[in-house]
RNA sequence: GCGGAUGUGGCGUAAUUGGUAGCCGUGCCAGACUUAGGAUCUGGUGUCGUAAGACGUGUGGGUUCGAGUCCCUCCAUCCGCACCA
């Protein structure tokens, strides 16, 4: 009876689906435990070996939880909304809906092949209409709520409007309405808020609400038609597609994700994700505490408010330096500064973001006439303007302090600045030196004293004169929340009178209009102002155009659906709620969360905010949404590239034997050769023999082996793709044309490809498809082959080397059950070798599961299994508890054992075998014995004695009398089970 | 520049608290069975050495009876952030 996984897997696979064998009830006696993975977005590329690498871990949890008596949560979806699709259909005019749907099938396909056990009845997809009602509805929660600082909470918007009402708004008593946050509200009394009308009611409305609409510099990507979040724009282009991206000022939705900075910054320390996603996170967040502090300028009213992390350099500061935009500029520079000014700004203004990060060391600025007062000694300080300093972060204007930074430093030294000491014997003749460490001089009531001293000193004196305080200051940005797309959700926002309001709850989901086009239209507008009913009256719903009021255009980015996708989960079919609270209650947090590690200051970062956010306004008592994050590693295609010529030139190209000159990047060399030369393809060893420059490309890896592609393959290139056909291939001998070789000299007629390691893509012809290796040796060998490969949390590139020895294991342990001939297990009861290779295997599974080692479970296994087969094991007692252990990686081959041993019930039922310890002692243990740490010999003594037992063992040896040579013992060492060593 | 991580046989990797480094798998060598084998089984396989033995976890140092593991130095690779005041 030999193993033969196709016919197993498709049988246990129809039977879990037609007995909804992993379909996970709301209650439960039994704890619960909740393992997520983040859902695909279902690409046209199907899956890749890649993408079950993390399932395969969550699955491996999942089974081996239920055995251990818990209700385990275990679902899957899809991150429908997304880009490729919309192309797709702006390309074909088919619907993104029907493209989605297509691969969805296709992935579902591909996923049940795997035997995963998600519970398929919860399945989400947040391009349905039935869950982005509830993504919208969140948004119109945001949009109705404000933070408040002091509570450190949102509240509904309600309250806010009452308290204006009642008291109006004056910047100082209502600083909690506003955090640290810059804003520029003039403060107002309750009667003329009344008296303000509602459309500026609104318009101060929204400097609070977490939803906001406001006019802000975006990342405009022009080539794609839509703004950009900053974690999709990666060195000045776009993360996808890599076009240019600059900035624009547009009036775009927001998320006050800001509001949030503080604690999605302190509740990092209290979840169990991996250090470097949290430092990311931290770096994102970007926290750094100071103090700011307003130059007063002289002759004018204008105040010059600057942020520093160093206030214990104020005596140190020769001049302000403010961004190109800042607001003041135009009003602080002196006439005979201004055309020079004008043109600075000018010039700064034309900068992309792509430039100024590209030369970062050329030193450029303006002085703008202007001088400011420094608050403690009055000194005249020079006001200039440079673009090193950034316009969006601080005040966008900084105190220089050229002793202590080196940005300020250069600039100082470009435009001939002085430099004035503030550290007591620090060298600041050649570069800054923005020691702490050091005592203050020339600084007045900080001489003296530390940096760190002084850093706390001076922030009460600025507090005290008010001209400053002490202030935390983040680099995160609100998140830029409307995009000119069509494929996502619709934002259910309504304009009356130029005021924006959201839709009715009843009104929703406001669902995607048909379009003609999926392009904007000719004068610019999203593809949404396509549609024929996109107005909304409030006691109707939508309306034709033309009546009510414009619905708004912009649809929602990616990261939106998955901000709160876990939640629905609990409760997929919920038509009052997006999910109950009691039922939210009952499952919790995640408690494992597998996903990679490229969602860091994404996708994490808005779960935790969304998190965050629903738990202020009551609807679930979580405040993180994960407790534990595993980061997959990315499991990477190996690819194999073949040349053609950068050419410099081509000499005398007719006839045979021509000349043609490789360029190898600094001569240029003739070499010989027939023609054809410039557009033919080359091989790896002759690249590497003429040392010529070379553009890569792709080749199909199924067309190359070992870096090969064999004779019959040439001939297939052609087919592959079609300009092939006709194409020259050159080889070390000759060439090969037409699939045919041509011999011009002696060597090889071997055409050699480069093989890379690199991203798994479609576009790199190197994926590899997790259904053939299902085909060839079935789901249970993929599964544990891809834990075997190594620790989940590492890149590594796919290979099959190790392959043959996974599906050797499994058919040595079915071999177990069905040798010598037919399924014959003995009753008898097991000797103490067998038991011991069980327990020791038992405890080994457990223990490497629970600290997510998966790749050492594999060879606890492998073990086992050549263990027993030495000891020709063949006992129900010993075999039957092993299925159990094996069936959360391998579980059709486990299912179909486990009815082979005459149960009813699937082995998912089946309870964890329990770990003995008693079986795993030994009657004695040899103990290596040490002399000064040398190893001498090996004693073997009862495992029962005590270590002084042991001590008077040892020291009763003879051998032990040879070696102390009549020295008495300093100390001897006992390691229980380990070893002895005397140091005499 | 700042921060995070990682360096162990030909290769993927293992060593849970400091305790005989190299488990398991590949690859390779030898053998058995075989018409054959990409089947199965047995033995060997860190390096040098006939051997005894010596050396060996990126480099150099330290702590310890004992270090892959702890501390310091340097080097290399990967990742994140980066004119962030």
């Amino acid at each position: 009876m030999e193993y033969n996984p196709q016919d197993i897997e498709q049988k246990w696979q129809a039977r879990w689906k037609a007995d909804k064998t992993y379909a996970t009830s709301n209650h439960s006696e039994k704890p619960n435990y909740y393992v997520l993975d983040m859902f695909p977005y279902p690409s046209g590329a199907g899956l890749h070996v890649g993408h079950p690498l993390g399932y395969i871990a969550s699955d491996i949890v999942a089974r081996f939880k239920r055995h251990k008596g818990f209700n385990v949560l275990h679902p899957m979806g899809y991150d429908s909304f997304g880009l490729p699709a919309e192309q797709y259909a702006i390309q074909t005019g088919q619907h993104p809906a029907v493209t989605t749907e297509e691969n969805i099938a296709r992935y579902r396909e591909q996923l049940d092949r795997i035997g995963f056990s998600f519970d398929w009845d919860r399945e989400v997809r947040t391009s349905d209409p039935e869950y982005y009602r509830w993504t919208q509805w969140i948004f119109t929660q945001l949009f109705n709520s404000f933070y408040n600082y002091k509570l450190q909470k949102a509240e509904p918007i309600f309250k806010l409007i009452n308290l204006f009402e009642t008291e109006g708004f004056n910047g100082s008593d209502h600083e909690f309405l506003t955090g640290d946050i810059e804003h520029d509200i003039v403060p107002f009394n309750a009667e003329e808020w009344k008296a303000f009308g509602e459309k500026k009611q609104e318009e101060i409305l929204l400097n609070f609400r977490l939803a906001y609409l406001s006019e802000t510099y975006v990342n405009w990507c022009a080539a794609m038609g839509t703004v950009l979040a900053n974690e999709e724009v990666k060195d000045g282009v776009s993360e996808r597609g890599g076009y240019p991206v600059e900035r624009k000022l547009m009036k775009q939705w927001s998320l006050r994700i800001t509001a949030y900075a503080e604690r999605l910054y302190n509740d990092l320390d209290a979840i169990d994700w991996t250090e470097s996603i949290k430092e990311s996170q931290r770096n994102w967040i970007g926290k750094s505490v100071g103090a700011e502090l307003s130059f007063r300028v002289e002759g004018s009213e204008a105040k010059i408010p600057v942020f520093t992390t160093r206030p214990d350099t104020l005596f140190g500061v020769s001049f302000l330096v403010v961004a190109p935009e800042h607001e003041l500029v135009s009003k602080i520079t002196t006439a005979e500064h201004k055309t020079a000014v004008e043109e600075y700004v000018h010039y700064a203004s034309n900068r992309s973001e792509r430039d100024r990060m590209a030369d970062v060391k050329k030193i450029t600025g303006q002085f703008t006439g202007a001088y400011a007062i420094h608050p403690f000694t009055g000194a005249q300080i020079p006001v200039w303007i440079g673009d090193y300093v950034l316009a969006g972060y601080g005040t966008g204007a900084v105190m220089a302090v050229p002793c202590g930074d080196q940005r300020d430093y250069d600039f100082a030294k470009h435009f001939n600045l002085p430099i004035p000491a503030v550290f007591e014997g620090v060298d600041i003749s050649e570069k800054a030196d923005p020691t702490k460490e050091a005592r203050m001089i020339n600084s007045d009531f900080l001489n003296g004293l530390t940096g760190y001293d002084a850093i706390k000193m001076c922030i009460v004196r600025l507090e005290e004169k008010g001209i400053g305080k002490g202030k935390v200051n983040y680099r995160l940005r609100d998140a830029i929340f409307g995009r000119q797309r069509y494929w996502g959700e619709p934002i259910p926002v309504y304009y009356k009178d130029g005021v924006a309001k959201t839709f009715k709850d009843e009104h929703l989901p406001l669902v995607l209009p048909e379009v003609d086009k999926f392009l904007p239209t000719t004068d610019g507008e999203p593809p949404l102002a396509r549609a024929e009913t996109w107005n909304y009256d409030p006691e109707i719903g939508l309306v034709a155009n033309g009546e009510g009021y414009p619905v708004e255009l912009t649809t929602m980015p990616g990261w939106a659906g998955s901000s709160w996708y876990f939640l629905r989960y609990m409760e997929p079919n919920g038509v009052n709620n997006f999910v109950s609270r009691s039922i939210a209650d009952y499952w919790q947090q995640i408690d494992l969360y597998i996903g990679g590690a490229e969602h860091a200051t994404g996708h994490l970062l808005y779960f935790r905010f969304w998190t965050k956010f629903l738990h202020d306004l009551g609807y679930i008592g979580i405040t993180e949404p994960a407790k534990k994050l595993i980061n997959q590693g990315m499991i990477q295609g190996v690819s194999e590239k073949i040349h053609t010529l950068k050419v410099l030139s081509v000499a005398g190209h007719s006839g045979k034997s021509n000349t043609v000159h490789f360029f190898n990047g600094k001569d240029i060399t003739p070499v010989e050769f027939n023609d054809q030369l410039v557009s033919a393809y080359y091989s790896h060893d002759l690249k590497i023999a003429l040392n010529f420059e070379s553009n890569e490309h792709n080749i199909d890896i199924s067309l190359t082996e070992n870096s090969v592609i064999s004779p019959e393959n040439m001939s297939k290139l052609g087919e592959w793709r079609d300009d092939f056909a006709d194409a020259v291939f050159v080889c070390e001998g000759g060439y090969w044309w037409q699939g045919t070789f041509h011999r011009l000299k002696d060597g090889s007629d071997v055409f050699r490809t480069k093989s890379e390691v690199e991203k798994m893509s479609k576009s790199k012809w190197n994926v590899i498809n997790p259904d053939v290796i299902c085909n060839e040796l079935g789901a249970d060998t993929l599964r544990i082959y891809e834990m075997f490969l190594g620790p989940i949390e590492q890149h590594k590139p796919w290979n099959t080397n190790g392959i043959s020895g996974v599906s050797g294991f499994l058919r040595k342990f079915w071999r177990l059950f069905t040798a010598p001939s037919g399924f014959n297990l003995s009753e008898d009861a097991a000797t103490p070798a067998e038991l011991k290779v069980l327990h020791k295997t038992i405890k080994k599974v457990n223990d490497d599961i629970e600290r997510y080692s998966f790749n050492t479970v594999v060879s606890a296994f492998m073990i086992a299994v050549n263990e027993l087969g030495e000891l020709k094991c063949s006992k129900r007692s010993i075999l039957e508890p092993l299925v159990v252990l094996l069936s959360p990686f391998a579980p059709h081959i486990a299912e179909e054992l486990w009815e082979k041993l005459g149960h009813e019930q699937t082995v998912t039922q089946a309870a964890w075998p329990d770990f003995n310890a008693s079986y795993l002692v030994e009657d004695s243990v040899s103990y290596p014995v040490q002399f000064n740490g040398k190893m001498r010999f090996t004693l073997d003594i009862p495992a029962a004695y005590t270590r002084e037992q042991i001590e008077a063992e040892v020291l009763g040896w003879e051998a032990t009398t040879k070696y102390l040579e009549g020295k008495a013992p300093k100390k001897i060492i006992v390691v229980p089970n380990k070893i002895v060593n005397i140091v005499y």
